[in-house]
DNA sequence: AAGTGTCCCTGCGAGC
DNA sequence: TGCTCGCAGGGACACT
């Protein structure tokens, strides 16, 4: 699932691919669904003759201001992906948007599970506007006054955009066990020092998961890649997610796994206890 | 304001 | 081996 580091990963392989300065000279709509905005009838003529300007992230959008005044903005949700690659006579699979580039590329979004979605705005602030903080960004300090201001369970208030922009389940889970804290803990029960670890938790695992170009969970269809095909390689770095039953890095205690709002959420029961 | 439930989707792993 | 079944999950939204 892409989360920040992964669609970090993807921004920094699409720049080291020459993305950037190529033309838009063909573009096709797979499965209309997969455009917010605008139509999906209207969406290729409105994106060919641009050219990309920059590629970027925020939270775990995909930025590409191109020229013209327009902005391409894509979600990969679950189990979206990018691919730039030589063109082939046939799709990919599950091709949702193609993009022909005047170097003869193909700038693919696939995306199995249709849950993806692109917008192709003038006004991107529409799209981001409501993002929080970016987590490498945010200060300690600050994050945990933001933190101590609220009255939510972490691992939701966490996994909420508006509060902090780009952690999903992953990152989420790593962070909580680096800092040793619940993720069932009520925000406003941290002190100063917990709220301050959490922060620096976050940005530890999020960094760790760029560094390794992303968790790639198995080898199907629906996991992550970059664009050109390789795996991330931050699924053996993991201490907790996906380890159910599996002796804690830190104490040896088995890893537990309970839901958390409709979320799967792995623990170490002894290092997070729920004071 | 916080929490819960539902929906969107379909590949895949578990179980038989 | 081949089938069925339910899980996985980000975010928008409705509702309590």
């Amino acid at each position: 699932m892409p989360e920040l580091p992964e669609v970090e990963t993807v921004i920094r392989g699409l720049v080291d691919d020459g993305l950037i300065g190529r033309r838009v000279v063909q573009a096709r709509v797979g499965w209309a669904r997969a455009v917010a905005t605008p139509s999906a009838s209207r969406f290729p003529s409105l994106v060919k003759g641009r050219r990309f300007k920059e590629a970027r992230r925020r939270g775990k959008l995909l930025v590409f201001p191109l020229s013209g005044g327009y902005t391409l903005l894509i979600h990969l949700r679950m189990t979206g992906r990018i691919i730039l690659a030589p063109p082939t006579h046939e799709d990919p699979p599950h091709m949702r948007i193609r993009l022909g580039l005047d170097d003869g590329r193909v700038f693919c979004f696939c995306d199995p599970r249709k849950f993806g979605r692109t917008w192709l705005t003038r006004e991107p602030e529409t799209v981001l506007g409501t993002l929080g903080p970016e987590p490498l960004d945010i200060k300690p300090a600050v994050f945990a006054e933001r933190l101590l201001s609220r009255s939510r369970q972490l691992k939701p208030l966490m996994l909420d955009q508006t509060f902090i922009a780009g952690l999903g389940n992953i990152y989420t889970d790593e962070a909580l066990w680096e800092a040793r804290l619940h993720p069932l803990r009520s925000s406003d029960s941290l002190s100063e020092d917990e709220a301050r670890c959490l922060c620096k938790a976050i940005k530890k695992v999020v960094r760790r998961g760029i560094r390794n170009l992303g968790t790639t969970l198995g080898g199907g269809i629906t996991n992550f890649q970059l664009p050109d095909g390789r795996k991330g390689e931050n699924r053996e770095k993991l201490a907790a997610y996906r380890r159910t039953g599996q002796p804690c890095l830190r104490c040896g205690q088995n890893i537990e796994r309970l839901v958390v709002g409709q979320r799967s959420t792995h623990i170490c029961p002894k290092c997070q206890p729920l004071k």
